[in-house]
Order: structure tokens, then sequence, then C-alpha cells
RNA sequence: GGACCUGUAGCUCAGUUGGAUAGAGCACUUGGCUUCGAACCAAGGGGUCGGGGGUUCGAGUCCCUCCAGGUCUACCA
């Protein structure tokens, strides 16, 4: 019996032969395979309602005639029924289901299987992007955690993705903090924690700045020595931004996040001419309160409101830097996507920069990039309000990432008081860290999110610590019997499944691959979260009710293919969110 | 003022883009370890899906309107 990797697509391509052979044409049925609720099966098509609704006929005997029409491969998979006014439904037979996990054992083959949908497209995700001199705190957490759940997601299903840390490494501030650095700098504060040194001179530059006017000036002389090239302004930066991105690292570290290109604002200060010179000769920006600006005559908003390309002063801001990182991503990297992993609360700046760079575009005849912001929503503190510390500074991520490692560490103490210390913080780090993790990404990204410790930590429920607990007792079975986890010889000889806890189980694990299109498809990881909470959850129904090493060797082999199986798709589920994963805890 | 987002169980949230009797977790009640890890499982109560109108075979989901909260709205990113 041969199943595809994804049964819905399967399914989809059977009803559509069988709406062809009843003489339906085509396009006037639309499948729409969806999976359902178990109690109906596992797969039901939708499309008969309203394909009756537009040929003005009853919809039962459609239903019943393209289920008349489904081929043997179909029917000896699925039990096939028509139900209610119309759906059909298909519900898995338990050899089926046996077949299609003996297909799919490894993560390569799931790979191979899942690579279809962006095979030879090249993506590049922009997130994190923090700005140098600064630590990163909360505000950074979402976009560095999402980004790379996304990145993960896009590379496994087939594309080629270009991880790309737009940091803020230019400016105005610079000037400010330059000017601190040459009168206060302090070299042993330096040499202790560089990050806290440049953060409190940044402090001492700007409160200076803004009490007078004079200082003021000499910033603003600071940038331009900068922008011109001088050697004591440059090295100065230079070493802002190599202290920057070592602390970022070592954040990232913990995350495991690592870039491809790390092409910051400063990148593109040669490359803003072009766009100048291109809008303008293009006619699409115009001149306005001495800005050259784009407005978008047929947007209902953005006709009065307009995207500022160039200051009045004659210099560049972000939307300029913006186009011309667009343009760069195109023709250098041949981009067939552009993903902005970016707070919701810059919607409007994407709006208007997505309009701009298509029309621009459309006029030189390049191919246009699909661009999309993918936005998250803003982490709130317990009161509702986002989150702080109680003095309402931000919270350092570094920090944040300590107390999460901290507490996970005082329950692993608590439960595995016999494991060595060092293995001990291990855990807790694993734990700590994907607590957070998987807090962010199980909630959808748009809203916004209240952080709360005891949820988070309290291991209850859809949280990364159950997740890796059923990963945790499926290693131990296989440890404690000798068993190597997707050994063929221990699975040889299993028969189809019997017991309802069996079924359930299994039946959820052949959704993986729908798992994996929704939450790819929609740049939305909490529907992979989801699907793993769900299938750990009956594996924990399954392992309670049914004994896997067992004396009949077909049952104890059939059992060992649920426990391989779901092993493999919770790690390479979790792997794809970015956390690790652990043997026991 | 305008635009956009949010409103689902006491609390925190899902709801596969219009499908069948709206689901989880926490909290609460009850039961389950001499048996592969109880950081677990099983069972139970709890809802006018913010209000009202509409579209259709069918609406938490789409359209209108009102209410409440949030965000953005010309040279910061």
């Amino acid at each position: 019996m041969h199943l595809a990797f994804d049964l819905m697509r399967g399914l989809e391509r059977a009803l559509a032969d069988a709406a062809a052979a009843a003489g339906i044409e085509p396009g006037a049925f639309e499948p729409g395979v969806r999976t359902s609720d178990p109690r109906h099966g596992d797969f039901q098509a939708n499309g008969v309602l309203a394909a009756a609704k537009r040929a003005g006929k009853p919809p039962r005997p459609i239903a019943e005639a393209l289920v008349a029409g489904l081929g043997d491969d179909i029917r000896v998979a699925f039990e096939v029924s028509v139900a209610g006014p119309g759906f059909i439904n298909f519900k898995a037979r338990p050899a089926a289901l046996l077949s299609w996990l003996q297909a799919h054992r490894s993560r390569a083959g799931l790979e191979l299987g899942a690579s279809a949908a962006h095979k030879g497209e090249t993506w590049v995700v922009d997130y994190s992007s923090p700005n140098t001199a600064k630590q990163m705190h909360v505000g950074h957490l979402r976009s560095a955690v999402i980004g790379e759940a996304i990145s993960r997601l896009l590379e496994f299903t087939g594309a080629r993705v270009v991880r790309d840390n737009h940091i803020g490494d230019w400016g105005t501030q610079y000037g400010k903090l330059i000017w601190a650095c040459r009168r206060h700098l302090d070299e042993a504060a330096l040499a202790r924690d560089p990050i806290e040194e440049f953060e409190r001179l940044y402090k001492i530059g700007s409160s200076a700045a803004e009490a007078d006017p004079a200082v003021m000036e000499e910033a603003r002389a600071e940038l331009v020595r900068l922008q011109a090239g001088d050697p004591v302004s440059l090295a100065l930066w230079r070493r802002i931004n190599e202290a920057s991105l070592a602390a970022f690292q070592r954040i990232y570290d913990r995350l495991g996040i690592r870039f491809d290109e790390t092409l910051g604002e400063s990148f593109y200060n040669d490359k803003v001419e072009r766009v100048y010179a291109e809008l303008s000769a293009d006619g699409i920006s115009s001149m306005s309160e001495g800005a050259q600006v784009v407005f978008h005559p047929e947007h209902p908003r953005f006709k009065t409101q307009p995207m500022i390309v160039r200051k009045s002063d004659g210099a560049a801001n972000y939307a300029t830097t913006d186009l011309a990182t667009i343009l760069y991503r195109s023709e250098h990297f041949h981009a067939d996507g552009i993903l902005y992993v970016v707070d919701k609360r810059q919607a409007d700046h994407f709006e208007q920069l997505f309009l701009t760079a298509r029309k621009w575009f459309v006029r030189r005849g390049r191919p246009i990039p699909k661009l999309q912001h993918v936005d998250f929503g803003t982490v709130l503190g317990e009161d509702g309000r986002p989150l702080k510390t109680r003095t309402g500074d931000n919270i350092k991520l570094r920090e944040l990432l300590d107390e999460a490692s901290e507490r996970a560490l005082a329950l692993v103490n608590a439960k595995s008081p016999d494991f060595p210390e060092d293995e001990r913080r291990r855990i807790a780090e694993t734990v700590g860290v994907g607590s957070v993790q998987y807090a962010d990404l199980s909630q959808n990204r748009s809203s916004d999110y209240l952080f709360s410790w005891d949820k988070m930590i309290s291991l209850e429920g859809n949280t990364a610590a159950y997740l890796l607990y059923a990963i945790a007792r499926i290693r131990s079975i296989f440890r404690r019997h000798g068993l190597e986890c997707g050994d063929p010889a221990a699975e040889s000889g299993a028969d189809a499944f019997q017991t309802p806890d069996e079924i359930a189980l299994a039946r959820k694990l052949v959704k993986f691959s729908d798992a994996i299109r929704l939450a790819t498809e929609t740049l939305c990881p909490h529907f992979l979260c989801l699907y793993l909470y769900e299938l750990a959850g009956e594996f924990s129904a399954f392992y309670n009710a049914d004994k896997v090493i067992v004396d009949d060797p077909a049952v104890r082999a059939r059992r060992l293919v649920l426990c391989a199986r779901t092993l493999l798709f919770l790690e390479t589920g979790l792997s794809l969110l970015g956390l690790r994963t652990l043997e026991r805890m």
C-alpha cells in the first residue's frame, strides 16, 4: 500500500479524479478536504455542498457518485462514507495507518515528503534585528523566537532560507554615543561589560545633548565625522559593533539561532543614492515640505500620509534603507519572498513600504518578491501592561533566560536529585529556555500575550516541559529494554493497531504532515505546537492504557512503531520550533 | 477625527480561512502507582462566542452597526 506524505493532498486528487469521471466540470468542484473531528473520521470533504448548490442539485447523490468513483487504493486505505447533508468522511484503516508509519520512519524521510512545498524557492527572513550598543530585552524575544521557527519550517519544506539580522547599527544616536565615548569612556568598565558601559555612555550623551544645544551640535558633528570615515570615530564605532554582536550571539546561542547574514543599516549607506534617484526619475516620489516623499493616491490613508524616503535635511531614514534592502535582497539573493518578523505596531510602515517597492519594481521591470510583514503582539506582564521590571525598565533578555533556567533547575533538583549536577544544569537550561520559547510560539503570534512565570514553568498543560517529558518517557522505554529507537528489527512483524488508544495515537501521528503544512502556509508556528501537544497527549493516554513491552511479538512490534514515531515526530517538531530536546529529565 | 487590531468557560488561550453537538489548560470535585518515568492518566460540572441586525442549506468565522479596550496616524526604528 503506497500512501503519500500528505494524505489530504492525496484525497483531494482522488476526489478531483472521481469528479471528472462523474462528468463534473473541472473548476465546478473544489474537494475542500479538511482534518475532521475524530468522531467523524480522519478527513472530510466539504466541497460537495457548495458544488451541489451551484449546480442546483441535491448534494447527497453527488457525494454518493463521487464515493462510488473512488479508486481501489483509496478504499483499501480508508473507510469512506457520506454523512449529514453531503459530507464525505474518510477514516483511515488500522493497516493503512501502520503502512504510513512504516513508510515515514526518519527525519530525512519526513523532510523529503515535506520539501515539495517550497522546493527551489529562496526566502529571506528578516528577524531579531536589535540595535547595537544596547542589551537585548523582552521586546526582542518574540521576533527572534518566531523568526527562527519560521526559518526552520521554510527550510524543512524545501526553501533555501537566508536568515538576515538587519541590526540597527547606524543613525543619529551614534553621534551622541561617540561624543560621550570620547569624553567619558571607562576602559576598565568596558573590559568588564562593554554593553553596560555603552549604555551608560549613551545616557550621558543623550542627556547632555538634551540639556545643552552646543553638545547637540557637537554630537551632530561627530556623526558627520563618522559618516566621512574619520579613523578614530570609525574605530569606536567598530568596537561598539563587535562588542554588541558578541553579546547578541551569547543570547542567540541559548536560543539556537545562527544568522547567515548580519547586514545592518550601515551596510546600505552607499545604496540609498540609487533609491533617491530611481524613485525620483520614475516619478514615484515627489517633494513635500522639503522632504522626498511617496504618496499613494489610490490608498485611503496613504494618499495624505506620505512615506518619507529622504528627510528634509538630506539624510536617509529607515524607509530609505528598507527600500535599499529590498532591492539588495532581490538582486543579490534572488529572493522569491522576504519575510519581516516585526512588531505589529509597524504595520503601517510595512504597508507603505510594500506598496512603494512594488510600484518601483514594476516600473523597472524587476521580478517582484512576495513581501510579508509577519507581525506579532506585545509581551504583557500579569497586570496586562507591557512587561517591565518593578522599576519600569525593560527586562533584559539574558536575565529573563537566567531566571527561566534557575526556576527549571529548582524543579529538576526536586524531581531528579540523583542525576549528576552538571546534567541537572544542562537539563534545566534546556527546559527553562525551551519553556520561554514554547510559551511564545504556542500562542497565535498576532495577539498580545500574557507572560506568566507560573504558567510557563508550572510545566502543566501545553508547555515545553510536557512535551519534553513525553520524549523522556519514550527514551526510557528503549533504554530500559536495550532497544535502539526506530530499529527496523524491533518493528518487524508488527500487525495492525487494535486497541482504542493505539488507534487514536496512530490517527494523530499521520496528521503530522497536515500540521507542518498548516504552520508553514500561515507562518503560524502555534499550529505545530498545538499538534505536538495533542500528539503528546495521545501518547500519554496510550502509554497509560497499553503496556509496550509485552510477550506477544506482533503486539510489541506495533507498539514500538508507535513509540518510535511519536518520538521522531516530537523531536522533529520541537527542533523545527527551535527547541532542544533531552534523553532524560 | 481617521485607519487597523482585539473581545470565546471564573482565569489564560485554541478554533485549519464558511461545516456536523464551540474545544484545551489552569482552578474545583472524584478515581488511578507491588506493573515500561504519577513532571502522568481517567471521569465530572462550568458558554445568550461583547450587544443588535444582515448574507445562506449552514456563521465564533463574512457584511453593517453599536459598545469596550488597545495600537498607529510627516521627517525615531
